[in-house]
RNA sequence: GGGCGGGUGGUGGAACGGUAUACACGAAGGACUUAAAAUCCUUUGCCGUAAGGCUUGUGGGUUCGAAUCCCACCCCGCCCACCA
């Protein structure tokens, strides 16, 4: 007789397992353990004052599903966490509330880590980092000198986005719709020098890089994209009455005879120079408007293009004319040379501009409906010797005329790093009188961010407020060093490397160490937010690419196969906030119905990387799963279950891997209805229990004990099918007339065409539909379908 | 304006070109209970009493057969946005 298990009880099971895994330390990735390894990684979390809301553990989860049923593999896995602590939410926490961000962080670290492990995620806790930890920082800062030491960090007068109500400057994640977030006053544009990394230096190979990558192709195409590279022909203008010229990129050398005019950016550095007296007026006032102007105003006033005649002619080198030089900011200071050949007749923008200021429109490709602007190619007309050719071949052939330059340039910018702020990584440099930088000696890192400072908005680096870090070591004084550098490092630069970090955590003598690296790197799997696509993502292949060409690793791209799990919405269908009040803590829905429950339904809520509402009911269904299996009894005899297992391995298998864990739980629900109406042997049981583990470990481990097991279920092996099993022998197969179904017949699988076709034809209801009708072909697949077509 | 996704029941979603709507939620009915909760059973795409017909955003095409492939269009979401 079999007796009544227990109430399944979802808090003391979930508890008494997670103790257990703790105590015999069961999910350590040992560096240089048993072949083969993988390195399943999750993108590391900001650890904000909320807590983890209910989105973050769907990617979490499904990393660990995967770390779980590689373990069970008989993988070597290395599965860390960690966080990403610096950055600007903890310093307005410190304005507003007067909490130190050193503090507050470390308390919602605590807080964090404590939410993670009620989730039961595998996670090698001995490796986890802190990017605010002097430990850590010390060789983020070690990272720039290297930059630097390398000529890929310099500095530039650039503009920094700075609120005027707050008197801070702001980063761009702080500026929405042109306003700051906090105060919503509108930002202006304030010039600093500031500090930049060279990524554009890498281009090339951040965009090859690309092809190889197992990574979801919007994601690389949105990197492709980002970088902006354009095949085009640098053109040199010669400026009447000046020895200068004026050089301009342009993909269409094609339409050169179509330049009407040239317009220079406001920010062009010979613009001045080659102004004319006459004009240095209304020049020098449209510069101070445009560098006035400010984003709100900008994006409002991109359809309407202005601009001003410098009172300067350049000749057009293939037609010979001389044509007015115009600045405008419809012209980027930023990309190409800052200046343009306008041909109006084949460019929208240069059109809009010239048909508002009266400058002549020259048709130079054959626009076959007479419409202008024309962007498509042809035949070129009004091109001198070059009319006829076929704009496709007349590029190549212009270019060689007037001596131009084939070019390739970039859309991706430097990274600039420099931040104005307090809570982040100190740039570890010094100043001489001269204001040269001074590097800091890697054996002098870290330079300590200090803890006495005041944190009042006065648009000066708060780091210059502190006596303490203000004070300069007497070897560097001695060297010339008068002052600090009192910015602060993005903190995009802390997480370009973290994953590195990981494989040598507690390392005092170098950022990891070789045979660490060697081993776990590059990640093999990644797991994290589409958000980061063009941030995080690149700046992270950028810092592996420099790594890499400067011998200290060996691999050249950080993350091998990489995949975005999709948001959770609120119930409403809308983006979980705080202002909304949809969001959901997974505390609650862990207290409620357990974290296996909690898994197991933000696995099951549909595909992985797909946005899905929240659903309070939706849970209840894996919850009345849950206690389905555990209530399960085994018995002496269940053919039917001991079939159907090999045909649930194969599934679970095969979705997991591919990452459809919506589907596989699908089909351990369809296994346990079946079991729970023909039964389940104890060894089915246990193969069951083994399957679920890397979705429900608590459950499992639970199961597991109960069915008499005294070890983990995480030392078990994972099972495998028998192929014959996975097949039925006999399968239902749908009888169609004209592509019509009309009735089922149950087949061997391996019937012949001839004794399908008898049987089919047999149906009543075949046989109705066939009353009258010729049959002109009958189509059988095997084990699917028959079609009788017929006129 | 450009790029990338996506439109399947009341809802979340399944479906190597081969029985569309698996699995789950919700709903309705029933069993157990003094009652409720929990649990279990049955039904559940739409129209129709039925036979049958219709149905994967819309319209066309390829095919014996299309949610799936091709063309055109409509709608929704996300990201980038004067990049010459």
């Amino acid at each position: 007789m079999a007796q009544k298990n227990a109430k399944y009880d979802h808090q003391k099971t979930e508890a008494k397992w997670q103790k257990f895994w703790q105590r015999r330390k069961i999910f350590k990735g040992a560096t240089g353990g048993r072949e083969p390894k993988i390195y399943i990684l999750d993108m590391f979390p900001y650890p904000s004052g909320e807590g983890l809301h209910v989105g973050h553990p769907r990617g979490y989860v499904g990393s660990d599903v995967l770390a779980q049923y590689y373990r069970l593999n008989g993988y070597n896995v290395l599965h860390p966490m960690g966080f990403d602590a610096f950055g600007l939410p903890a310093e307005n926490a410190a304005i507003k509330a007067g909490i130190h961000p050193a503090i507050n962080t470390k308390k919602n670290i605590k807080r964090f880590s404590s939410q993670l492990k009620a989730l039961g995620l595998s996670y090698d806790w001995n490796r986890a980092i802190d990017t605010s930890d002097p430990s850590y920082y010390r060789w983020t800062q070690w990272l720039f000198t290297l930059l630097h030491k390398n000529k890929l960090a310099y500095q530039k007068e650039a503009y920094v986005n700075w609120c005027p109500k707050d008197k801070t400057v702001l980063a761009n994640e702080q500026v929405v719709g042109g306003r700051c977030q906090r105060c919503e006053a509108v930002v202006v544009q304030k010039k600093r020098k500031q500090w930049l990394l060279k990524i554009t230096d890498f281009a090339e190979e951040l965009l090859a890089g690309l092809d190889q990558l197992d990574w979801p192709e919007s994601t690389k195409e949105l990197q492709r994209n980002w970088i902006g590279r354009s095949v085009g022909t640098d053109l040199e203008f010669k400026v009447v009455g000046h020895a200068r010229t004026v050089k301009v990129f342009t993909t269409r050398a094609d339409t050169l005879f179509g330049a009407t005019y040239l317009v220079l950016a406001p920010e062009h550095p010979d613009l001045l120079t080659i102004t004319a007296a006459r004009c240095r007026k209304s020049v020098n006032a449209y510069i101070k408007s445009s560098g006035e102007k400010t984003e709100l105003e900008r994006l409002a006033t991109a359809k309407t293009k202005t601009g001003v005649f410098i009172g300067t002619y350049a000749i057009n080198p293939a037609s010979g004319q001389n044509i007015p030089i115009w600045v405008a900011d419809y012209v980027l200071g930023s990309y190409g040379y800052g200046a343009i050949m306008a041909v109006p007749a084949h460019d929208e923008r240069d059109f809009e501009f010239a048909k508002q200021y009266k400058l002549p429109i020259v048709e130079v490709v054959n626009s076959p409906g007479g419409k202008l602007p024309y962007l498509g190619e042809g035949p070129l007309v009004n091109s001198g010797r070059f009319g006829g050719m076929p704009s496709s071949k007349a590029a190549g052939a212009i270019t060689k005329e007037v001596g131009g330059q084939p070019t390739v340039q970039y859309r991706l910018r430097d990274w600039l790093i420099s931040r104005q702020r307090y809570w982040g990584a100190p740039i570890p440099v010094l100043y001489d009188t001269k204001g040269q930088p001074i590097l800091v000696e890697p054996r002098d890192l870290p330079v300590r961010l200090p803890q006495d400072v005041e944190f009042k908005p006065t648009g000066a680096s708060p780091l210059a407020d502190s006596k303490q870090f203000s004070r300069i070591p007497q070897h560097y004084r001695r060297r010339g060093a008068v002052k600090r550098e009192f910015d602060t490092m993005d903190t995009f630069v802390c997480s370009s490397w973290y994953f590195m970090r990981y494989a040598d955590s507690d390392n005092s003598k170098a950022f990891a160490g070789k045979k660490q690296l060697a081993y776990w790197l590059p990640v093999d799997v990644y797991i994290g937010g589409v958000e980061h696509a063009a941030g995080h993502l690149l700046y992270a292949r950028f810092i592996t690419k420099v790594l890499h060409r400067l011998g200290l690793v060996s691999f050249d791209e950080p993350f091998r196969k990489l995949r975005h799990q999709g948001l959770i919405l609120g119930e409403d269908n809308e983006k979980m906030s705080k202002s909304r009040g949809n969001v959901i803590n997974p505390d609650d829905v862990i207290e409620g119905y357990g974290a296996d429950a909690l898994r197991m339904y933000e696995m099951f809520m549909g595909p992985f990387d797909q946005a899905i509402p929240w659903s309070a009911a939706g849970i209840e269904g894996v919850w009345r799963f849950i206690k389905r299996v555990w209530g399960l009894t085994p018995r002496a005899k269940a053919p039917e279950t001991d079939r159907a297992i090999h045909k649930l391995i194969k599934k679970v298998t095969g979705d997991i891997e591919a990452m459809h864990f919506n589907t596989a739980i699908s089909s351990f629900m369809e296994f346990v209805n079946l079991a729970m109406e023909v039964g389940i042997t104890a060894k089915t049981f246990k193969t069951l229990a083994i399957l679920l583990a890397p979705f429900a470990p608590h459950l499992a481990e639970a199961l597991n004990e109960r069915l008499g097991s005294r070890q983990s279920i995480f030392s078990a092996v994972w099972p495998t099918f028998d192929p014959k099993l996975v097949v039925a022998s006999a399968v239902t197969i749908a009888v169609q007339v004209d592509g019509r179904l009309r009735g089922t017949i149950v087949l061997l699988m391996d019937t012949g065409r001839a004794e399908a076709i008898k049987a089919a034809a047999k149906l009543d209801t075949v046989k109705k539909h066939l009353q009258g009708r010729r049959i002109t072909k009958q189509h059988y697949v095997p084990g699917r379908i028959i079609n009788f077509v017929t006129r």
